[in-house]
DNA sequence: GTCTATATACAGATAGAC
DNA sequence: GTCTATCTGTATATAGAC
């Protein structure tokens, strides 16, 4: 067997999967047609079965190759202090976003839909948010340790609150009206008075209302 | 003509009016028939038809009807100071969130989808956000006037940041992980801190510190 | 107004030639 | 592996009787 073939086949095959994710991405699944995957592949509709089963079958592959680019790069954040870990987590987040908007409001729509709850690739993506929260509630509890951080602090509600923030501003970033600035500038606000709030402050002076 | 006839006319109308709104609003527009409608609604598919003319007509009534529950009870603010005002609002958004969760779920769906983005009723929806940062915002502002907020307050950000936790902490919402208690904990901890850092601290035991 | 029956279009999926 | 042609189901929408 000539290995040219084989290099075909993976090459058609590998057409149809990015489409497929793009469309899928861009429309949705019920609102994207194998006739039109087809049409923008270059290939027939007769191939994809040959290639993917079925219509579920294609969609859960193309979620996979969606879902590549998803991970936490912690390796940044060695050396850092936590301050400085908090701020540069929130800044992945953010860039990460704006650089997979497609994608990101793709899974987005995947979270409110109720019959696609059990989905595995959607539940990967729930414990990659899990995994960032937890990552910013250690931070903060190192940085409580530490000294860093206030001795009130409460790890969990400050990374829940950041996650809230953070996800708020996506929906808001979905809005036609959202402006990109409006979202730079709350995640600026966001950590000015996080860090205003919860900073030691330096040896002297004396935070208003707090002992 | 007698009465009774124009009376049925508006039952069925209005059966399908509702049958479609709920429909819609759990499954989504692609994902609803119209024979699933017609069923539920136990009229025939072409009854449908000769209400509402097409599926896309009947889905924009049926947006406007499940629209109405959708306005800001001010009336329940007045003579209230302004952390109240604040307090207020945002409980008002919490409670009204898990009282519609179907059709708040729905209209965040219609958000993320680009090609419904130019719909009116939509368009109303995010009118209303709009109102609702607004008014936390002239909150905010009269009662930095009134010297009950800090004078370094910046209405503006601080409402846009409750909006976005606010609509972030919807989306944990309707994670199916995402806990109703984690969302109550959250909305308590946003308002503490939000009042920890605004508010001017009351002046030791004397009242003459108030301008 | 409401129905049954039907037209029309297009979706996902299969058969079989090459 | 890739294609054309076709099957089958189901969706929106219409025609026409009552």
């Amino acid at each position: 067997m000539p290995e040219s073939e084989q290099i075909d086949s993976l090459q058609a095959r590998e057409k149809i999967l990015a489409t497929a994710s793009r469309l899928f991405s861009e429309q949705g699944y019920e609102n994207t047609s194998l006739a039109q995957v087809a049409r923008q592949a270059k290939v027939s509709k007769a191939l994809i079965f040959w290639h993917f089963d079925s219509k579920e079958k294609l969609y859960r592959s193309a979620l996979r190759k969606t879902l590549e680019p998803y991970f936490i790069d912690v390796d940044g954040l060695e050396g850092l202090g936590e301050r400085e870990q908090i701020e540069r987590l929130i800044d992945l987040f953010y860039d990460f976003v704006h650089e997979n908007v497609d994608s990101v409001r793709f899974f987005l729509n995947l979270t409110l839909q109720v019959d696609r709850q059990q989905d595995e690739v959607l539940g990967r993506v729930q414990e990659l948010y899990r995994v960032f929260r937890k990552s910013l509630a250690e931070i903060f509890e190192s940085g409580r340790r530490h000294g860093v951080f206030r001795d009130g602090t409460q790890p969990e509600r400050e990374a829940g609150l950041i996650m809230a923030a953070l996800a708020g501003l996506l929906i808001q970033h979905f809005r036609s009206d959202g402006s990109p600035d409006d979202a730079r500038d709350l995640i600026e606000h966001l950590k000015t008075t996080l860090f205003q709030r919860l900073l030691v402050p330096a040896v002297g002076s004396t935070p208003a209302g707090r002992p």
